[in-house]
DNA sequence: ACAAGGACTTAGTATTCTGTTT
DNA sequence: AAACAGAATACTAAGTCCTTGT
């Protein structure tokens, strides 16, 4: 299928158009042997983050309420603090901490003897002109910003791309990440670190032997050039905050990220036809006498009925206090034999992936709730509540009930199939296009409360919702004004029976419907927008709902496939967009 | 067997773009 | 033309899971 489609665009990018273009659906994925991710590969490398300017003269910082002139590299990490000056992170203590230390380090040793308090260091000035700044950046002529924007789109085109493999792809992220103040998400304990900037020989390029290789910039070396084709990235360097490293690959819509989706959503498939089969195992091994097997099956009744993530070990210290399933700790729930008229409820409360809070009342079957009495019997609230168990377990052992499953595998599977059942149930056929998508948004809805994807409510939520309150207010009185004039028309036309006055009639008779039409969408985009205050569909909709389920649904009601995905998302959907008819089944 | 390293997916938020209203 | 709102995109952190080395 890929090669299909990559090679009529590809045609088609040198200035070819086919009449038409029939599109026949592979089975299989791969060409290549095992482990082999592509045979040719050539980019231009990475895009740096520009150098840093000086500050103007005039703009000043004050030390203990004196002027201070601060060495380049010092005043650059300041600028750094400067930019964030109105956000919360910089009231934080570790924060404020760890920046100062890290500061410190770029300071000359005059300025370290001098600076030795950040309460004395006074960046209002800086941060002022930085707003005068980006305020005229703002103010910009529309020739000044065309020529920004080109400059971009040339960029784009010399470094947005490579060629793999005959084909011309997009890449992700070609631009370096800007050095800058670490901001972790919840509470990081590096928080405020700093992040220091990339130089080319800190960069790895890997492309093929017999491909035009990268030049560095002039002056530099590149640290390593390399050409392994087993992985899929174009650039690789070591960050300084973890110590981890990191990449530059092709973008969602390319082969080699379509393929692996593909193949995700055929995994999940395939968990779809012995799931049952699985469910039944774990429950049986509920009564096991091993207390390791008893924990391994709890916790994958969590991750399979609650969507919960696996739960790697974290190294303590180096990143914010979160978890997943198998590595929830005593204190993160709570058991109540009875609640709300319900029996054997778990209450859990705990700090997920990018320290989003789950919090949720589950009843569940009794020998759970007695298997977790059992874990938790002389425990404190910060030990393990599975300590016989690990990922690393948990994936070995569902490894041999499937090939290729793992944890996660059952959140893409419960995600889709909770998509296709709610499509399913919540679908009126009798329903006009926007009630249809309202449905679909509600579905989407519950797969991703089922997966907690959650956001900040927007900062203008209230006042946007009030807004269209008003409108949908503004209609109603149009409404009723034009079904008067509808009734007056009428009456009109009964008196005088002639040829004219029955055409207005028909006019206002449409009009009339063209406004409750009118209404009922404003009404209906206040629901969806009510219910997604603080949900966040896109994650799901990107990462864990099988596109073709979407796409079948598409088909079947005849919904344009534009209104429920944009530009980005149909082109990294595109293979499903093609594929699947409206009979899919996931 | 276990820890560290490596590669890749998933995640929420910040910024920019675009179209509309004032 | 400015202001605004919502959508789209950019950004990069934070997970999962596999591989490698000891």
């Amino acid at each position: 299928y890929f090669e299909c489609l990559n090679t009529s665009l590809s045609l088609m990018q040198q200035g070819f158009k086919w009449k038409h273009v029939f599109r026949t659906p592979l089975i299989s994925c791969s060409r290549y042997p095992e482990g082999i991710k592509w045979k040719f590969l050539e980019h231009k490398g990475p895009v740096f983050a520009p150098p840093y300017e000086p500050l103007p003269e005039n703009v000043k910082f004050y030390y203990d309420g004196k002027v201070m002139k601060l060495s380049t590299k010092a005043e650059e990490v300041a600028t750094f603090f400067a930019k964030m000056l109105d956000h919360e992170y910089t009231t934080k203590e570790i924060f404020r901490k760890n920046f100062f230390k890290d500061w410190r380090k770029e300071m000359t040793s005059e300025e370290k003897s001098t600076i030795t308090n950040l309460s004395k260091c006074d960046f209002t000035h800086m941060s002022q002109y930085f707003k005068a700044q980006s305020e005229a950046r703002k103010q910009m002529s529309k020739e000044e910003k065309q020529k920004i924007k080109d400059e971009n789109e040339r960029l784009l085109k010399e470094y947005g791309y490579c060629v793999m493999d005959n084909h011309k792809e997009r890449i992700a992220n070609f631009k370096i990440e800007p050095p800058g103040l670490f901001r972790g998400r919840g509470n990081h304990p590096k928080m405020g670190m700093l992040k220091r900037r990339i130089m080319p020989e800190d960069i790895i390029i890997n492309c093929s032997k017999d491909s035009k290789i990268p030049a560095p910039p002039p002056g530099h070396k590149w640290k390593e050039v390399r050409h392994d084709n087993k992985v899929t990235w174009l650039v690789s360097w070591t960050e300084n905050i973890q110590g981890s490293i990191k990449y530059i690959m092709l973008n969602p819509s390319s082969r080699i990220k379509g393929e692996k989706d593909w193949q995700k959503y055929e995994t999940a498939r395939r968990l779809k036809k012995c799931v049952d089969k699985i469910r039944n195992q774990y429950r049986e091994d509920w009564k096991s006498k091993e207390m390791k097997v008893r924990q391994r099956a709890v916790a994958l009744y969590f991750i399979d009925k609650l969507a919960l993530r696996a739960g790697n070990e974290k190294e303590e210290g180096e990143t914010a206090d979160t978890v997943g399933c198998c590595s929830l700790r005593v204190e993160h729930i709570k058991l109540h034999p009875e609640l709300d008229g319900q029996e054997y409820v778990v209450e859990f409360d705990f700090l997920g992936k990018d320290s989003i809070r789950y919090y949720n009342k589950v009843p569940v079957e009794k020998r759970v709730f007695k298997n977790l009495q059992l874990f938790m019997e002389n425990k404190q609230p910060e030990d393990d509540l599975f300590d016989r168990l690990n990922t690393s377990i948990l994936n070995k052992h569902l490894q041999d009930l499937m090939e290729g499953l793992t944890a996660k595998v059952f959140r893409t599977y419960n995600a889709s199939i909770t998509l296709q059942q709610q499509l399913k149930e919540l679908t009126n056929p009798d329903d006009n296009i926007p009630a249809k998508i309202l449905s679909y948004n509600r579905a989407n809805r519950a797969v991703a409360i089922l997966c907690n994807h959650q956001r900040a409510p927007p900062k203008t939520f209230e006042k946007s919702m009030m807004n269209l309150q008003s409108k949908i207010d503004a209609k109603k009185e149009q409404l009723a004004d034009a079904r008067r004039e509808l009734k007056s028309a009428k009456a009109d036309a009964k008196v005088r029976r002639d040829e004219k006055s029955k055409k207005t009639v028909e006019s206002k008779k449409k009009a009339v419907q063209r406004i409750e039409e009118q209404l009922m969408k404003l009404e209906v985009q206040a629901t969806d927008r009510e219910e997604n205050k603080q949900i966040a569909l896109g994650t799901s909709k990107l990462n864990y709902l099988d596109p073709r389920i979407s796409v079948a649904w598409c088909k079947k009601w005849g919904i344009p496939i534009e209104k429920i995905y944009n530009k980005t998302q149909r082109e990294k959907f595109a293979w499903a967009i093609d594929m699947a008819e409206e009979d899919y089944e996931f």
